[in-house]
DNA sequence: CTTGGAGTGTCAACAAGGCTGACATAAACT
DNA sequence: AGTTTATGTCAGCCTTGTTGACACTCCAAG
């Protein structure tokens, strides 16, 4: 895969962004942009015994109302012993709504009360300002470019579940 | 901050990325692609008793040999308690060779051993093939995007960390 | 020179949140 | 009737974060 020094840089420009010390930086990146993105949800969530996987939760919920706990696991990509965990503080807290599916009566539709709205909103609020910064400082070309490469680095099944979360935005 | 349905984008092209709607695109975009991001790496650890936390000592003592635990501590954001369970197991199973420091003989400076070095180019080979996908998908222009925008989302001290780190490099 | 504070690293114990496995229940499907 | 599907729960394990307590080293002020 990767032989140590190679791409010299010399095949032409359009090449120079695939040299392994590009891709390291391009990790590296991601590490620490990653940190900063999750930093002022998680320092809000520290005062609440609730933690990132809480976050998670309420923001897929409040996103996709109704949802049934399987969906959301699949989005979540955890188990349903560890998401239930998480779903039972946040129900027995007022957070969260489940309700005994209509039609299939197997299922739970999860909905967010007006409390886990609350939450939700100061949450995502904390998060958007840092995005919208940083957005803001790149300029929309470089947004573009951002979004087309996570798009790309996403696991295929992930990319659905972006992609169907994201048409159903607007 | 956000108040509900705002931006309109109706002020002109160059502000529509700065939406509520575009920035919980992402967010969401972030989380999924972390997710991919450290997927492969995820799986070779699985095999080995190791977990994400050895994968990132083991990439920044390879990229800074030589470096304190202090400094790591701060690169990887961890109290030094945890880095330290994490070094323990490394060191004692030959991965990381730790030396008492010359001149000051409180810090301890961090090499990988043969073994270790082994491990680590089998770990970045399998995150910078996804890289290299993505990147070689996406294209130059849209790669430099994302790095800008990357970088402006760091805390102040990490894009400090990450610009040493990256000048360091080539 | 000694002594106290700051810097650095280690050990112990605890909590959050992943995981697997086993099992229960209810509803739906065949 | 029997099987599959959706969900919930209990128990127990692992990684990785946390705090608290402590030891060793260095340096500077008395």
């Amino acid at each position: 895969m990767s032989d140590g020094r190679q791409n010299p840089a010399v095949r032409g420009d359009t090449l120079l962004f695939l040299t392994d010390e590009q891709l390291r930086q391009g990790s590296e990146a991601m590490f620490f942009a990653y940190r900063g993105f999750t930093a002022d949800p998680d320092r809000i969530l520290a005062d609440l015994t609730y933690g990132r996987a809480h976050h998670r939760a309420i923001h897929f919920i409040g996103r996709a109302p109704g949802t049934t706990v399987n969906n959301l696991l699949n989005i979540l990509g955890v188990t349903k012993q560890s998401l239930n965990r998480v779903l039972r503080t946040l129900i027995s807290d007022g957070l969260v709504q489940s309700k005994v599916g209509r039609n299939d009566k197997r299922e739970r539709h999860l909905h967010l009360t007006e409390e886990g709205r609350a939450l939700e909103q100061k949450l995502s609020d904390a998060q958007r300002a840092r995005l919208r910064a940083a957005f803001r400082e790149a300029g929309p070309e470089a947004v573009a470019g951002f979004r087309t490469v996570l798009e790309a680095m996403m696991d295929p099944e992930m990319r659905a579940s972006y992609a169907r979360l994201r048409d159903s935005g607007t």
